[in-house]
RNA sequence: GCGGAAGUAGCUCAAUUGGUAGAGCGAUAGCCUUCCAAGCUAUAGGUCGCGAGUUCGAGACUCGUCUUCCGCUCCA
């Protein structure tokens, strides 16, 4: 019965007319690549993440969980690498489109003159580049390159645009005397926060390795180009864990937690086939395995889940511009039947972005249907198929119609039920258009008290999915949506 | 960032050669009530994305700008 379509620009459409993601600040004509969440998304985005925290803190006795401010002690940005590798000066070829990084530009053309002979001419180059760059004298350095006439690889000539600063990081004062403010960012990685906070849960949590630290929260990133709907925005929120572990076992935990994670995600409702893992072959910095848990978005597999194994690389910067020491003794023994002994640990880590999990939840979940009635003409519907288990609401309540007394028993059941989970109420419009109106936020459930319910207390529930409803005891009806909805 | 396309009511769309905006659905209120959006009545809702320009007159033409989508580019 079902023909289902997934384009992308409906699911885009369905989530802004059923109150799930709207264009930030839309009456202003919206602002590019932030959205904000409706009452429907905010209560499914919340219902991952509780889940995404339970399945993580709760579930493993040797993970807790912490929230960071967003604001960080700005050489933490120095330490993790952020602040040198992410803030180049660029520049246009206006003509090829293509864009560089200056300091490369300008070494490629200095390796030439070298060639040439013009050792010289080079070190000069050199040394002007690093002067302008060091008070970065933007436009002086545009001078350079047309004083040099460094010409563009790709289309052979001079016409650049201006050099511009990309630094994917935000940034702010701290402090509002203005000369006495301090330049602070607004955190591209909540990963940092869980790395200073080491030593403080490690010691107060009395915590043994491997151990991990969790966390939910914002992070910002200037993106220079910000698109496809909620998959890339400047303003996004991550759900990280990272495990510590002694150093040698990284690997061990790196493979535990990669495959943990996919199942996690299949757990979810989101079918194997459109999950699969891609190997980092190019590491970052800071990493010796990485992998992505990509999703089949309906734009392709792009990246849901890094996980990756940072080594000691992040505490052991934090050990160096801070000067305290990132140690853990380790008591176990080896062998030898000496103890393992102080070390630096290795860190696993997994990261998701909750705002693509998100997309990734609701593009699985939503189906256009469409069949035949009995007598011949089609009917069709729009239907979020989410796990009842992380769906906004619950059960939906409808009285077959407003009076005889329905109302009145459907108010008391919402009465009993709203205390235990999110339940819709609604009395007007047809049933069958209520039906609709439920299939299109993705309410898995939707009981409808009608006149055998004053006769005999029995209601109807209708399966969402399905479309069939069985007629049970109204007294069950909450201990068996709470039944459904259970992990 | 470059190229292409688009923007009229909550949604989908109309509006002759330029003559100061309409429909369906939806929404709200009421009536009716029969378990899968389709009965009846009434009401609300738009400075045509925004800003200039041309014109006696612009939703329409021109320019700029914002936003979105598609392709390229970029992506610790």
């Amino acid at each position: 019965m079902a023909n289902e379509t997934n384009q992308f620009s409906e699911i885009i459409a369905h989530c802004k007319e059923y109150g799930y993601i709207f264009p930030s600040s839309e009456i202003y004509d919206g602002l590019r690549a932030v959205y904000d969440y409706g009452q429907n998304g905010v209560q499914l985005k919340k219902n991952i993440r509780d889940y995404w925290w339970k399945s993580m803190t709760q579930m493993h006795e040797n993970i807790v969980g912490i929230d960071a401010a967003i604001f960080m002690h700005p050489l933490t940005w120095k330490a993790s690498g952020h602040i040198d590798n992410f803030s180049d000066p660029m520049i246009d070829n206006k003509d090829s489109n293509k864009r560089y990084r200056v300091d490369h530009l300008i070494e490629n053309y200095a390796e030439q003159l070298a060639l040439e002979g013009k050792k010289e001419e080079e070190f000069a180059l050199l040394k002007s580049m690093e002067e302008l760059l060091g008070k970065d004298d933007f436009a002086g350095i545009k001078n350079l390159i047309y004083e040099n006439n460094i010409s563009c690889s790709v289309s052979g000539t001079c016409n650049w645009t201006d050099v511009r600063q990309f630094n994917l990081m935000f940034d702010t004062q701290l402090g509002s005397i203005s000369g006495e403010a301090e330049k602070i960012y607004l955190r591209p990685e909540t990963a940092q926060g869980i790395f200073v906070n080491f030593l403080n849960v490690q010691k107060t949590g009395r915590m043994k390795i491997p151990f991990g630290i969790a966390q939910t929260g914002k992070a910002f990133r200037n993106e220079i180009v910000a698109r496809q709907f909620i998959f890339r925005m400047r303003e996004f929120e991550q759900m990280e864990m990272q495990f510590f572990v002694r150093p040698g076992t990284e690997m061990e935990w790196y493979n535990y937690w990669k495959s943990e994670r996919l199942q996690w995600h299949e757990s979810l409702g989101i079918p194997a086939e459109k999950l699969r893992y891609h190997d980092h072959v190019k590491l970052a910095h800071y990493a010796n395995a990485a992998v992505d848990i990509e999703f089949e978005f309906p734009f392709g597999f792009k990246e849901l889940e890094g996980i990756h194994s940072r080594t000691d690389f992040d505490l052991k910067q934090h050990q160096k511009l801070s000067k305290k020491k990132m140690q853990y003794f380790d008591n176990e023994l080896k062998e030898d039947g000496k103890p393992y002994g102080n070390y630096v640990p290795y860190v696993v880590e997994t990261s998701v972005g909750l705002d693509r999990l998100f997309l990734s939840i609701l593009s699985t979940a939503y189906a256009q249907e469409k069949w035949l009635k009995e007598d011949g003409t089609e009917d069709s519907r729009v239907v979020l198929k989410l796990p009842p288990k992380i769906a906004p609401y619950k059960l939906a309540i409808l009285p077959l119609v407003k009076k005889d007394g329905l109302p009145e028993i459907g108010k008391q059941l919402l009465h009993d039920c709203q205390k235990s989970f999110f339940t819709f109420y609604e009395e007007k419009d047809s049933i069958g258009k209520r039906y609709r109106r439920m299939d299109a936020i993705g309410t898995p459930f939707c009981v409808t008290i009608d006149h055998q319910t004053k006769e005999d207390n029995t209601v109807t529930i209708r399966d969402r999915d399905l479309m069939t409803q069985e007629r049970i005891a109204l007294a069950d009806v909450k201990k068996l949506i709470e039944e459904k909805i259970k992990d």
